[in-house]
DNA sequence: GGTTTCATGTAACTAGTTACATGATTTA
DNA sequence: TAAATCATGTAACTAGTTACATGAAACC
């Protein structure tokens, strides 16, 4: 499992709370490995009891206690042990995919407008990344250590949503020039 | 849940038993929507008490009986139905970016052989692509309904792929050239 | 006075993985 | 004679999702 090793890693960059750690990955490991907040609360709590951190209770004025968590050494070593540790290559999951085979089962149109949605949704993701990369790293060629990491798996993200951005184009210039022939073009409403 | 829809898509392709499917998902559909045997059985199992699909036991001479799965007119509309409805962009998994963001924290070297095994592994798949694209496509401009769409699956496969092949020499290339200077370089074995 | 933020939690669920079992048949 | 293929299954587990609850504070 990698979500412990992801909040190993950003617990060590930085202690936090349950909460603060949702926030926070909602803005950079996120990026590439998601979490709901129930999620990392019970792994939080599951590297409590394994000793990988230490959750020390903070009391606040005005709002409910918060559990600061911070890696322990065994938890150092545990992410030492993973980094070392070769990783498997990893499935790829995807949805669209999947409909883009089943297209000729179905309602083209409607496949056509989801695909276009996708498109939008990764174009947004993209300018949200090319705004980080220009914000936080202008000069690439000088960066070093975790700042450096950081911009790594920026440009990975960049490369995925581009990706994903040119591979919609071409499903869309495919699915819109050539009407498909098996079915009867100009039809609205397909009888089944 | 996409797995039914996919076993859907497969299945309204060709019918087929429960084994039969996790093979022919070995080298399609399973590029983009991997499931071990077992899934596909219990799932298989649900669809039939959904009344999606009709499960005929089939004899066999010298091997154990096999239960072909057929869809029935429900599974169709489903999958009609699933086609129609909006899919959600979903989240990126990647392990190996969760490593390069913890690569401060442990062995650089032993992140250097992961990266470079990984994208042997994008390599290699991107060569398996690009041999079913010459194979099975030599004219894409002529394709046509089912064809078309699994071309197009395939050509998100070979962009996927194609990207994290880049994306890895770009991390290679950062990572070797320039020693992190937080610690010390040419260094071997680092006391913690 | 209604929403958002902070902060954590329980409970019930769906999805996916890993290990093991059966037993005949074909291939090396 | 050992391994792989065909074909399906049980059982136990880990991972992840969805819905709901609590309660004060700050913001509009």
């Amino acid at each position: 499992m990698a979500l412990e090793h992801a909040l190993l890693v950003a617990l060590t960059e930085r202690s936090g709370s349950g909460y603060e750690l949702a926030r926070r990955f909602d803005k950079s490991i996120g990026f590439f490995h998601g979490a709901t907040h129930q999620q990392i609360y019970r792994t939080l709590r599951r590297m409590e009891d394994a000793g990988w951190v230490e959750g020390r209770p903070v009391p606040q004025d005005g709002r409910p206690d918060k559990k600061l968590y911070t890696p322990s050494s065994a938890g150092r070593d545990e992410l030492a042990r993973w980094i070392a540790e070769p990783t498997e290559p990893g499935q790829l999951r995807n949805e669209l995919a999947v409909k883009i085979r089943a297209a000729a089962h179905g309602d083209r149109d409607a496949l056509v407008a989801d695909v276009r949605r996708h498109r939008d949704a990764h174009v947004e993701r993209l300018g949200i990344y090319h705004a980080i990369e220009a914000r936080d790293f202008p000069v690439p060629t000088e960066l070093d250590g975790t700042d450096l990491h950081q911009y790594l798996v920026l440009r990975g993200g960049i490369r995925v949503e581009a990706g994903f951005v040119e591979w919609c184009d071409e499903v869309l210039a495919a699915l819109t020039a050539a009407p498909t022939r098996t079915a009867a073009p100009h039809t609205e409403g397909s009888s089944s």
